[in-house]
DNA sequence: ACCAATGGTTCATATAATGAACCGATGCAG
DNA sequence: CTGCATCGGTTCATTATATGAACCATTGGT
């Protein structure tokens, strides 16, 4: 792992519930001494991505942020397409929705949207999901390129009890999200968590991302299930469109039976 | 000069004009051979903030730097308290108006709105701004700590007939935008461009940043002039107030006394 | 069929990253 | 006010890592 990556890397311990971070708590979460830390932190300061709060000395993201932010938009705007109907999407469920992008072969959070109906919730705080943990990832590998799958194969961590971790359990799920078109993992990267993801596609025709639910698992009911599946198909259309995408033929068919299990008259269109 | 901030710096050659960018051309903006810039890349692209397009190979802003822009904003919220007040700004300007926050003590663009009053019209697209050279750099000069100066002085770059390169030379800007409130920098970092700044503050009572008017050199009249200044205060005015700042009444007293120069009866407030 | 680009790779060399130990400042308990 | 713990930051010998000239393999133009 080279030197940049390790620095840039330290961002990735920010989040929303820990904004800012002292040298010391820094050493800790990245496990590493306290010099090369702070190196790292200083040059991160110098081109902008970090800040020091000036009363507590902590650490925080940088201005230089804002403006990689605008950039990524004017170059590939995503961002705009994605913010309503994710909105929808978890009024519709009453869960946390939320986006993600496919860049290479890692899936990178772009969105969130939590609902307000249960003071319970699903908090998504995570920059890159693991592929094969996640119901976004089990929808890039199911959907997406082969390469993806050696890429989930590469880096099967353990994070639960649940969490799929042979090729055999992976093939299961993706299997399973090929023939509905939603994919599932049940409490496969946090404990508790019920997620369920179908796959987005923007203008190059390639799978681009995936648009996901997380329930509280203990939440999940049948008919709590058909609503995600309907609302999420839903989403998944709406996103595809505004990127200027064609969700597959082969997809929209798997959509249309399973929303339709019984009489399949209006599955046409 | 860390791999880090190498690497890093590579995104600064990004721009709306130049949003991707292939490796031989990256190699030649930053004067550096292909294996070192390909290795940066790579490692840039390992944790997100570039990607590669994958028709043409040319590298570009990746998904990363959205969940960081997001991240900066929960933590520190700006963008949103500067782009009414600079829409406004280059509306009854007819200008380009941008903002710039300090960090350390360096002046980095923030946000940027063009009027589309004028056909030409200047286009602002620089990461971080030189001290010395443009209007919103001595507004910090000016207005800041006096370890900026100290800043400023340690890189005079010429970048036009007209930038000041002596310490005196500098002075004088500073003292002219101490005495108005409002510093003026004519063509000092490019040709023919003619910037007008105010200073900006947030809840830490300290500078900010600046609010600046970049206007076409040949269109500046004593008219266009005041009309720049009283827009640059009252958008100065909103900024500070939205980032939960107060503008020191120093500068409130300089404002007052260029904007209403032969009676004085409406100073007070 | 050629040339001039492009993106990407190799490997000996030299430069830059590393971390244990250290410093001074601050805050807290007895 | 003393001693201890923790904080942000620094030093310097050791070593790992970054470097770049030279090298491929493709692509596109003429």
């Amino acid at each position: 792992m080279s030197v940049v990556e390790k620095a840039i890397g330290l961002l990735n311990h920010f989040s929303t519930a820990r904004p800012e971070i002292g040298l010391s708590e820094f050493c800790r979460l990245a496990r590493r001494d306290k010099a090369t830390t702070y190196r790292h932190l200083t040059a991160l300061e110098a081109v902008g991505l970090v800040e020091q709060n000036p009363t507590t000395r902590a650490y925080r993201i940088g201005p230089a942020a804002l403006r990689l932010a605008e950039l990524r938009e004017a170059t590939v705007p995503r961002r705009d397409g994605v913010l309503q109907p994710l909105a929808t999407l978890a009024d519709r469920t009453g869960e946390s929705a939320h986006v993600s992008v496919l860049s290479g072969s890692s899936l990178h959070s772009l969105a969130v949207h939590e609902s307000t109906r249960h003071s319970t919730r699903v908090v998504i705080d995570v920059a890159i999901l693991p592929l094969h943990a996640t119901a976004s990832g089990i929808s890039a590998v199911a959907f997406g390129a082969p390469e993806l799958r050696d890429a989930a194969l590469a880096n099967m961590n353990r994070f639960t009890d649940f969490t799929p971790t042979t090729p055999e359990a992976l093939d299961a799920a993706v299997a399973e999200a090929r023939r509905t078109g939603i994919s599932t993992s049940d409490s496969g990267f946090e404990a508790g968590v019920h997620g369920m993801a179908a796959p987005i596609y923007d203008q190059s025709g390639a799978l681009a991302g995936a648009v996901a639910v997380a329930s509280v698992a203990t939440r999940m009911t049948a008919e709590q299930e058909f609503t995600n599946r309907t609302a999420l198909v839903e989403a998944a259309r709406q996103i595809t469109r505004n990127w200027g995408g064609t969700v597959p033929a082969v997809v929209e068919a798997a959509w249309a039976d399973t929303l339709t299990p019984m009489p399949r008259e209006d599955a046409a269109r």
